[in-house]
DNA sequence: AGCCGGACATGACAAACGTCACAACGCTTT
DNA sequence: AAAGCGTTGTGACGTTTGTCATGTCCGGCT
C-alpha cells in the first residue's frame, strides 16, 4: 500500500537519535500525501551532509543529540547557501533552547509531547513561510529572564555539575583554585542556589548549560 | 482507510508520557492486522486503571513517567488478577532497570534506539508467551553488578543528588546529622565516587536511584 | 583618557563535608 | 546462641567548599 503522492511534494529531512521515534514519524509523515521524507539522519553532522546532499524543503530536527545539536546544525547551516527550513522538535521546554535555536535561525520550535498531526501542521507552515513556534512556550520565553552566566562560569558549573572538586577543575583549566571556588560562588549567587549542585541543576533545567 | 483486523486481535495498552512518539507508535501499531491498541495512557496509575477496565493481552510501557513509573506498574500488576503481559519500552540501557523489570514480572524490555518493527515482533512473542529481551542489554546485564546500596542509602544519595545539603537532608528524614553523613560516606566508598555529586551520577547511570 | 566589566589571583574565615572509631538495637540466617 | 547486616547515634579530625575583601590586567565603550 502506497500512498499517492502529490506533483510537489514537501521534502522532509530528519533527524532524530532515537530510532523508533524518528521510524514512527517518518511512516507517519509518508501517509501525508504533500510529504515525503526523503532521508533521515541520526545526528546533526549527517544531517548537515544530507542536507547538502539532497537539498531538503524542511529540516525536522531533535535538539540533544551525538556529534553535533540540532541547535548548532542550525546555526552550521545559517552558514551554508541551504535554503532549508528549520524546524526543531524536542522533549524540553527550555526557554533558553527556544531563544537559541531562534537566534540561529530555525522556523519552528515543537515540543515532543504535542501530538503528531501538530508536526505535519507545522511542517506545512514552515514551508510556505511562516513560523510555528509553540504558542504555550513562545509566551513563556517572553517573560523568561536572560542567561546570567559568563562563558567561564559555565565552564566551571558544568564540570562542578558533574563531581569534580574544585581542585580537579582547576588543574583541567590551569586555574588557581581560589578562582574556581570564586567563580562557583558568583554562579551560585546569580542563580540564587543553595550550594554548586543546586546551582548547576537549576541551570540545567534552564537550558543555560 | 482502515485496515481489517484479523478476528482475534491482541489487544495491547501504551503507556508512555511523550504525545509524540505514543500517538505515532499507536498508529503504526494499529496498522499491523493483528494489533489492536484498545487504550492509551499517560502515566503509571491512569494505565493501572485502563488496565482493569479493559483487560488488555499485553501492556507496554515506558519507564520514567509521572506518578508511576513503568517498573512499580509492572509490581502493581503482579499483585492484581490481570493476565496481563507487560514489555517495558525505554530509552535506557541500564541493567539495574532490566533486573526490576524482571523481577516484577515484566516479559518483554525493548530499547526506543531500536526499529519500530521490534515493537511489533515483541507484542507478538510475548503474547504467545515467550519472552522478547534486547539481546545486546541481557548479556550485558548477566555480567553488570548488583545494586550494593541500601534503602536508606539510596533514599539519601537521592536527595544529596539534588542538591540538598546534609542538614536538610536530616531534618527531612528525622535523623541526626551525623547518621547522614554516615550514610553518604558509605554510599561514595561502594561505588567508589570521589563526592556525594560524583556518587549519585554513578548510582544513576547504573538505573541504582 | 577614563570607566567598566570580565578574567584571574590571594588570603582569611566559617560552614559544610568526608572519614573513622566506636557503640547500641533489632531482625535474619546459620 | 552466635554471627551478620542494616539502622541509628556520637565525637573527633582533617579537608573541601562558600564567602568576602582586595587587587591586577586587559579590552571595549563613551
Amino acid at each position: 500500500m502506497t500512498t499517492a503522492k502529490s506533483a510537489n511534494p514537501i521534502r522532509v529531512l530528519l533527524a532524530e537519535d532515537q530510532t523508533m521515534l524518528r521510524g514512527a514519524l517518518a511512516a507517519l509523515l509518508d501517509l501525508e500525501s504533500d510529504i515525503t521524507v526523503i532521508a533521515q539522519a541520526t545526528n546533526g553532522s549527517e544531517a548537515l551532509k544530507l542536507a547538502r546532499l539532497h537539498n531538503p524543503d524542511v529540516i525536522v530536527t531533535d535538539i540533544e543529540m551525538p556529534e553535533k545539536t540540532g541547535l548548532e546544525l542550525a546555526a552550521d547551516l545559517k552558514l551554508t547557501d541551504s535554503k532549508a527550513r528549520v524546524i526543531i522538535l524536542t522533549t524540553f521546554a527550555r526557554p533558553g533552547y527556544l531563544r537559541r535555536a531562534l537566534d540561529n535561525g530555525a522556523r519552528g520550535y515543537l515540543l515532543k509531547e504535542r501530538p503528531a498531526s501538530e508536526l505535519a501542521e507545522a511542517i506545512r507552515r514552515v514551508h510556505s513561510g511562516l513560523r510555528a513556534v509553540d504558542p504555550a512556550l513562545a509566551v513563556e520565553a517572553w517573560s523568561a529572564d536572560e542567561d546570567p552566566l559568563s562563558d567561564r562560569e559555565r565552564q566551571i558549573l558544568q564540570r562542578a555539575g558533574d563531581g569534580r572538586s574544585s581542585a580537579e577543575i582547576a588543574a583541567e583549566l590551569r586555574l588557581s583554585e581560589g578562582t574556581v571556588r570564586n567563580y562557583l560562588s558568583e554562579a551560585i549567587a546569580k542563580l540564587g542556589a543553595a550550594n554548586r549542585i543546586d546551582a548547576a541543576r537549576i541551570a540545567r533545567t534552564r537550558g543555560w548549560l
